[in-house]
DNA sequence: TCAAATTATATGTCTTGTCATATATGTTTG
DNA sequence: CAAACATATATGACAAGACATATAATTTGA
């Protein structure tokens, strides 16, 4: 079949959209998006990083998220210091409350991680990972994925 | 592994969103993006729509996609013709650029669907679809998908 | 050492997408 | 028939994401 490969492209994306979309419904009660659950789970997970080098773990966005992270830093959940040693990058780290919103989201994804479980076999999820992954594999959204998971 | 979950759905986000951002390349010589191809491609396929009807069959869009229509029909590759029978219900059709442009679009994701093609085997391509359109069975991106490419 | 190149971050502009709400038309029902 | 309800589309407001460009700090190399 010549649509293989459309239909194929067109089930990631609706399997995108509807995650999204689901995600976001259990974190809106927090304030949140499942963009800035990404930085905040990140940033929870792997410390103190520069604007730089968050970006090399987030899947969300390409470019620097240098908009994405003033504006969760203007609703507190994100300090950054003045790194002494390059004056251009800081450091972000998550404050007491990003933390408690990181926990929030972690309980969040797990529930819908539940679910997806339910529906679909732990080996089926390893082997479309593993399949993305591969396919993913010269491309910063790859980079980002090994970064976050490993190989 | 709890994180098995997390990583399918970073997985399908980072493949989404490269094959995103390679679509997007290879049709912006044409002037047109993701979603405007997808527009095209379904008024193509399935003839004159209404704007609901449209939304039924697009993935990128869950809302009516007014404004999205709004702004290709600015750029002359769709008409609205009043439908007597219900004055609220415009029937969309493309004009003679828009197929045009239909067609382009159709050049370029085939050469997108070559490519994946070589990268993942056709049984792959075809249980990843499958895995997922079932995990999508009782959610609207579910349902275009099942309009779109049949069960 | 100093000009050029590189790096980190920021910002203007635009499209996309969501939510909430508005308006106009059509349908149902008391 | 009129009021209530439903449907089709539009729009204001915002977050997200991409691209191009700008600015400031650092590094490199002649």
């Amino acid at each position: 079949m010549a649509e293989t490969g459309s239909r194929f492209r067109h089930s990631i994306l609706a399997a995108q959209r509807s995650g999204h979309r689901v995600l976001a419904e259990l974190i809106r009660p927090l304030g949140l998006t499942p963009a800035w659950a990404e930085v905040l789970t990140v940033l929870d997970q792997h410390g103190p990083l520069t604007i730089r080098q968050l970006g090399g773990y987030l899947i969300c966005e390409a470019d620097h998220p240098s908009r994405l992270v003033s504006r969760i830093e203007q609703k507190g959940l994100i300090t950054r210091k003045i790194n002494p040693d390059d004056r251009r990058a800081f450091l972000l780290s998550l404050t007491p409350e990003g933390e408690t919103a990181a926990k929030a989201v972690l309980e969040a994804e797990a529930r819908l991680d539940a679910w997806i479980t339910k529906q679909l076999s732990e080996d089926d999820l390893r082997t479309i990972s593993e399949r993305l992954s591969n396919l993913l594999k010269n491309t910063t959204e790859g980079a980002s994925l090994k970064n976050r998971f490993g190989d």
